[in-house]
DNA sequence: TCCAGAAACTTGAACGATCCAATCCTGCCT
DNA sequence: AGGCAGGATTGGATCGTTCAAGTTTCTGGA
């Protein structure tokens, strides 16, 4: 049969030396066009690949960005991560990388294969997604200079490392207003404790857009860990405390539990999400909805600048949000 | 700093040549007990790792299994898939495989993908989520003894590849059985158009369960592409024509609009998804749920069992499903 | 004690690409 | 014609590992 197609196979048939189907590969610039055009139309004619073993056994890259994969938490947020995967896996493609996935039950376990990654298969960057407050991992990165993003911001030091994530706050905003638009004003919000990034950035969206519009946002919201039946707690408390017109969720999943504690209230009380999860779609949940594909796109953006060392790219993206409008606003 | 460990720094570490601490990594029989435990010293207390491009090079062996990640399609049935995805990794992981993903638009690109992703990468596996009759993807696979496992049958022939999948008939049977159980007569069901292996085996399990029960099925079905709407319609459609008091469905989607439509019923109808899909977890819509972290598992079991050499694995796995039973059932 | 045969270990070569340094052209100037 | 600069091209070395073919050490029986 057709034996294994090598830079020598096609240097043969170029009538060229070895160096010189590299050069057209590597460094087409410094390659006469006559002679390029001639190991071109070898290299596709005998259906020539670069062997990537071999390649990354002498440059050290290994052109592979390892993403973690999570055992899709409570389910309902988990198609965030899978929709971001996706992406990435595209972007990556057409910049010439792969996706490996790789995955871990705690933070120790997740740093430990990142050695083994890297020792064993020299990854070129890690993107992370989501990361805490002091995060040993991106300290583990850093430490060691090794590439990577992280889809989502480093709350206490914006400028630790390159990442990119989406305004919350723009998002909430961007939903309390309109429904401050459709006449409504006891809007209130339900979100997660205090001290998460993003939990209070979501908040602080729905905050300011209240006193924008000159309205005063306290005791309009409560607090409690994501879940569909915490959501639906807290609105009944709303419901008898405040009796808001509206409300706003840091989650779906929390608006779900909402839309349950509101059933036959009449007029019915408007209810907005966060994230556009299938079951937001499903069910006719408006919510606001994450750019996850650009979000994966400008993470690979990120990640070429840095490796094939331009160094003028930003290191910080902020994306925009939009709001998927259903029926439930 | 610390200089690469390759081989032969452990080899020198540990008084033995390069050959001896290979040896010890792939063949340790061969080698005597004492030196066996020297170099295995070495190598932790040097923390090597054996470098898979050189490796890979030598071999042939990339240690690499490529899945491909959809772009989420309708969204509510996209989390099966990264549920499998997680489990591949996992279990991928234990048994010393990664997972490089990769993503198509259609069955040409896939293809290509393959070559490429075979001649750059030596990918030593595919498995492939979903086949079609007279799936291209197969054959081409095939007819190159790349070793592929799909999770779904090849419904035409079951001989022609390894494969794992989940018996939906059983899963249906069940999900009828216990609407019988419950006292149900006039058990609906809403699946996909006949032609299909999946659909028609989801059908099929329903039917089986009334024949056996001595209930006649005739006029209590319906036939639609996936979709809430479509499902929402030919509900309505059946509430006329046959006033089931239950219905299975063939997908959540389909569970779902079905729900919608049954809304205000008295006694309620009840109704049975298919896949346990997050959103109907979320909304308490009982549901037939498949063990995607098992096939998952079963899918890595088979590829091993043809990459290590090992053929005395079968090369078929059914497994079965659960029912998840909620207050829709 | 010696030797045959097995077991344990070592050395040289190879996988396929890129880097390095040396050589070969080619056109241009004097 | 001769010399020269510069780009284009070439062969050899190299990355870290495993394979193939040696060489040494061990073991046990005569």
């Amino acid at each position: 049969m057709a034996e294994k197609v090598t830079i020598a196979t096609v240097a043969r048939h170029a009538r060229v030396s070895r160096q010189t189907v590299s050069n057209v590969l590597n460094a087409p610039h410094i390659v006469r066009e006559e002679t390029r055009l001639r190991v071109e139309d070898a290299i596709s004619a005998l259906g020539y690949r670069a062997n990537q073993a071999a390649r990354q056994m002498r440059t050290g890259r290994s052109r592979l960005i390892a993403a973690r994969i999570d055992p899709t938490r409570d389910g309902i947020n988990g198609s965030v991560l899978d929709r971001f995967l996706h992406g990435l896996t595209e972007t990556a493609d057409a910049a010439g990388y792969r996706v490996l996935l790789y995955t871990a039950t705690d933070d120790e376990r997740e740093i430990a294969t990142y050695g083994d990654l890297l020792g064993t298969y020299e990854l070129d960057a890690f993107v992370l997604v989501g990361t805490k407050h002091g995060d040993p991992r991106t300290a583990w990165l850093a430490d060691r200079d090794v590439p990577f993003v992280t889809f989502g911001r480093p709350w206490d030091a914006l400028d630790a490392h390159p990442w990119v994530d989406v305004d919350g706050a723009a998002g909430t905003a961007q939903a309390t207003r309109h429904l401050l638009a459709a006449g409504h004003r006891r809007i209130a919000f339900i979100g997660w404790p205090a001290g998460s990034g993003v939990g209070d950035d979501r908040r602080a969206g729905w905050r300011d857009a209240l006193h924008e519009a000159g309205v005063d946002p306290t005791g309009l919201h409560r607090e409690t860990e994501d879940g569909i039946a915490q959501g639906e707690r807290l609105m009944r408390d709303l419901l008898v405390a405040v009796a808001p017109t509206a409300v706003v969720c840091a989650s779906d999943s929390l608006a779900l539990g909402a839309l349950q504690a509101i059933r036959g209230t009449d007029p019915p009380v408007s209810v907005i999400g966060f994230d556009d999860t299938p079951v937001a779609a499903a069910i006719g949940l408006a919510s606001v909805s994450q750019p996850l594909g650009d979000a994966a796109a400008r993470c690979v953006d990120l990640l070429t600048g840095v490796l094939d060392g331009n160094h003028e790219t930003p290191t910080h993206v902020l994306l925009q949000p939009s709001l998927a409008l259903r029926h439930t606003a």
